[in-house]
DNA sequence: TGCCAGGGCGCCG
DNA sequence: CGGCGCCATGGC
């Protein structure tokens, strides 16, 4: 049986609060590691739902939620069959086999290693496919911060200078801007969104992209990820660590492998005669994200 | 008050 | 190339 959703296999109805879903089989899922594994910062977990667990937020322009109660089951709020396959199921990850990489990793270490207690703790995590543009905004933003005060600049933007989305629900909510949208929108306003030092960086970025000096299909077409890395550090800001967030979280290359404060800590805490991501190929991007949730999960995460 | 946060730049040796 | 101070801001 394979652990990768099938096309036929989704079911549609209504949900609790009368939007269009769809609930689709899945296999050792989870929506809370998903999306609270800091890969991804537009999406807030809603309180009061009814699910044991609901994630709402905006992606592509889109407005969804995804929920569930168990973890053999996803259900995607707002959306229907056709939206699921041009859109959620690209973005979730649902057309890799993510048991067989996690599976693999496994085997590439031993049974008493930190990394083996991380997947079995964090094996709930989809590395989300998100949009490069988005992406790259996102991380130039992470630099120096931490992730609520990270969501909140993003929404932030998004609200100032983002196109509106008018949601099903009855709420306004705001798209990420696009680069000609930043561009526009000038270096002082980005200062003023409270981005401080980045303010430069994001405007650099946005210059970049929306006068097609980011390669974007050459980086999405290649394996070589030094050179992708490269292109993406000639933006200004664009350092190793944010160009292999872009390129895990935003072009799928589960092969790049971010090293931040965390996961700087981690490797040496617990291998002090030094760490080896290639030994961990080609998913140690994978392997790095089991282990940021893990190293912030025992540290009650912050 | 000082330290830290999904870092990178500029400068120095 | 490796190390180090600095960069804005807010929460603890």
């Amino acid at each position: 049986m394979s652990a990768i959703y099938t096309s036929g296999a989704l079911e549609e109805k209504n949900s609790y609060d009368g939007l269009p879903c769809v609930v689709i089989p899945v296999h050792n899922y989870s929506v809370g590691q998903t999306f609270d594994c800091g890969q991804c910062f537009r999406f807030d977990r809603v309180e009061s739902s009814p699910y044991l667990c609901e994630y709402e937020g905006i992606a592509f322009g889109k407005y969804v939620r995804f929920a569930q109660n168990y973890p053999g089951e996803l259900v995607i709020i707002n959306s229907n069959a056709s939206d699921f396959e041009a859109v959620w199921k690209r973005f979730l990850g649902l057309d890799t086999d993510w048991e067989a990489i996690r599976g693999d990793l496994m085997t590439k270490c031993t049974s008493d290693s930190v990394m083996v207690r991380a997947a079995d703790l964090a094996g709930g995590i989809r590395i989300l496919r998100q949009d490069p543009w988005e992406t790259l905004c996102s991380f130039i933003i992470s630099q120096n911060n931490n992730i609520p005060r990270i969501k909140k600049i993003i929404a932030s933007l998004s609200k100032n200078l983002g196109r509106p989305v008018h949601c099903s629900d009855g709420v306004t909510r705001y798209a990420f801007p696009t680069d000609t949208e930043l561009e526009a929108a000038g270096e002082d306003m980005l200062y003023q969104l409270k981005t401080g030092f980045r303010a430069k960086y994001l405007y650099d970025a946005a210059r970049r992209s929306a006068n097609g000096l980011v390669d974007y299909g050459f980086i999405e077409e290649s394996d070589d990820l030094e050179e992708c890395a490269d292109r993406l550090c000639e933006i200004k800001g664009v350092g190793p660590k944010v160009a292999a967030c872009v390129l895990l979280f935003g072009f799928g290359k589960l092969n790049a492998f971010p090293v931040d404060v965390w996961i700087k800590r981690s490797l040496e805490r617990h291998f002090p005669c030094g760490f080896e991501p290639a030994g961990l190929s080609p998913y140690a991007g994978v392997a790095q994200q089991y282990l940021f949730y893990y190293e912030r999960y025992i540290e009650g995460r912050s």
